[in-house]
DNA sequence: AATTCTTACGAAAACGGTTTAGTTTTCATT
DNA sequence: AATGAAAACTAAACCGTTTTCGTAAGAATT
């Protein structure tokens, strides 16, 4: 019940073992009568090449590596999708594993898998990372590394990213455009460099119109397993504060749909007297209603994106070339709902 | 800057291979000096066991396969979390693939997964998976194998599931319980057994009740990316068929969402005129208004319990034993919430 | 007839560990 | 002095491929 090996394939027709070995990969210096009955034996046991072996011999494990902050989490399962699929054709598999938003574990993962001699690895940051030496680590190996969504500019190696700070100025431009004179901003936690730039978005489009940035419009969440709660508590508390908003971005669809729900709630009537833009296009934003304007945010073309880069590194490395480091960025896109109707 | 070898490090300490190799993994028969030194010189050399050459000798890779249908889904990122927590606290990593419901791929992705000499695989089925010869041959290869969620009777094999037939059972005699008179049913694709189990114990909790099962009152709904908009058409059409109905279960809590969403949109009231019972319990589930009553299928707990059982069995398999299997069954829980208020 | 070219194959090293089966040295026992 | 056992180490096989470097036989060239 042993799994057939080369050498009982040449056992079996009185070849050599390198025979065998070079007929099946179609190597010229090979008979034809000989490479016929090499394929036909092979094909009629069922012999499959070790993979562990060829790893070892081609000193590559066609497998990648990714760490995610939570996979249980829209925008997430999206980009694993991407890489999934484009690694399947590829030939390469994915080793998946969940940081949790810890520095710690983000450390242990990393070192798993360079032991695991995966010939890649892509990374979205922890939100507490910002001292990045265990990723220093995997460039020090030569192992190709592409970060994405929460990336580092700490850390020279390809990137793929949406311009945050662009598609924030976009939905407070749109805020703006549809007359809202007084927006409010519930951005997401302090750190990521992501909701920094959300927020500077936002504050540059209010400038850039003539409007005036109140921080005292700007409110937190910070985007986890409660954010349809904080969603709720932030509008609560704005309506409290202040009577004249008249637009909000959020940070976050999840957290938008659970302020709208609370604006609804108390009556305030989406879009006439709050009009609202999410972001990351969750797919429930269609659904509801109103139906919210958010910034569509490419999950699964990121995942492609990024294997496909990290795809083109491997290839290079092994050629021997040094790979070129790029930073892609994608587009997002403005989708115009009900909430901005 | 190539990797350190096992032979460099004896070089360096004249020592022969073997023994910095017995040294490192503690043999008794090495002298405490000589451990030491080669300890010593094998953490300031930063040295790493070369996992290839390792799985290679030792015939294991360390690593088990996942296969599901579809990654962004709420019930199985899930799983999908589970697994991996409790796969890395094993040592073990997971390699992901995702089989779009389909049968083709489930099939290649099996052989992807053979080949590459995963530890073990665990998998939830296609809905047009039937034939299952694809999955004898993991038995075949005598790799252990788990199927969880959507399972075959036809294969021999360790399963975790739920009793999805007594959970609708519990469902929809809550209904009852509640004062439902005449109660529809959303019922999810005519395949997989799942949705079947659903079904039966819909109508037998019908029956045991003193009900009349009326299959006019059975809609349909496949359950895939237009989930909420199948509740919301399934709610039409109930509306229109049937005046009297006064309570619905459904396969689905997305579709329940849709639906509750069309029903508000009617006119009808939540609860007093309709009660509805949905199933998976999503976290939306809790917070939209009304709240959704609901069955909890325990997602994360399932592929845990996945993972633990397919670690025995690689164990048992190791010491050279048979693995005895187990159809672990997990226990679900009625979420009672305002829709049956 | 001697030389060179092809053609078709095989031997052996290599990949980097693990493990079995020795071997040598030392020291205690009879 | 002969025997035996324990301690500490090594040689070598092995896992299953890949690939380099030969080599033998026959064909073609001079």
């Amino acid at each position: 019940m042993k799994p057939v090996t080369l050498k009982e394939l040449a056992a079996r027709l009185n070849l050599s073992v390198s025979t065998v070995s070079k007929a099946l990969k179609d190597y010229p210096d090979i008979g034809t009568e000989t490479k016929k009955q090499v394929r036909e034996l092979a094909k009629s046991l069922n012999y499959k090449p070790n993979t562990l072996a060829v790893n070892l011999r081609t000193n590559e494990s066609k497998t990648v590596g990714l760490i995610i902050p939570e996979i249980v989490h829209h925008f997430f399962s999206n980009v694993i999708k991407g890489i999934v699929s484009r690694a399947e054709q590829r030939g390469y598999l994915v080793i998946i594993l969940q940081s949790d938003e810890s520095h710690e574990m983000e450390k242990k993962q990393i070192q798993l898998l360079l032991d695991q001699r995966v010939d890649g690895i892509m990374i979205s940051l922890a939100n507490d990372t910002d001292l990045c030496n265990h990723i220093k680590e995997v460039l020090d190996q030569k192992t190709p590394l592409i970060m994405f969504d929460k990336v580092s500019k700490r850390i020279d190696c390809s990137k793929v990213i949406i311009d945050d700070r662009k598609a924030a100025y976009e939905a407070t431009a749109h805020l703006i455009d549809k007359g809202c004179k007084r927006i409010a901003h519930f951005r997401g936690a302090l750190t990521p460099l992501n909701s920094i730039d959300r927020f500077l978005g936002y504050r540059k489009a209010l400038l850039d119109h003539g409007l005036e940035f109140d921080p005292s419009l700007v409110y937190l969440c910070e985007c986890g397993d409660r954010s349809f709660e904080e969603g709720k508590e932030n509008a609560r508390k704005l309506l409290e504060d202040h009577k004249d908003v008249d637009g909000v971005f959020i940070n976050t669809d999840l957290v938008a749909i659970g302020a709208l729900t609370e604006f609804k709630k108390q009556g305030i009537r989406v879009p006439e007297d709050m009009k609202i833009v999410g972001f990351s296009n969750w797919f429930m934003s269609s659904v509801i209603s109103p139906s919210l304007t958010t910034i569509d945010q490419p999950g699964f073309r990121m995942g492609e994106t990024a294997f496909d880069q990290l795809f083109i590194e491997i290839e290079t490395l092994k050629k021997g070339k040094k790979p070129i480091f790029k930073s892609i960025e994608l587009e997002t896109k403005l989708i115009e709902r009900e909430t901005t109707g």
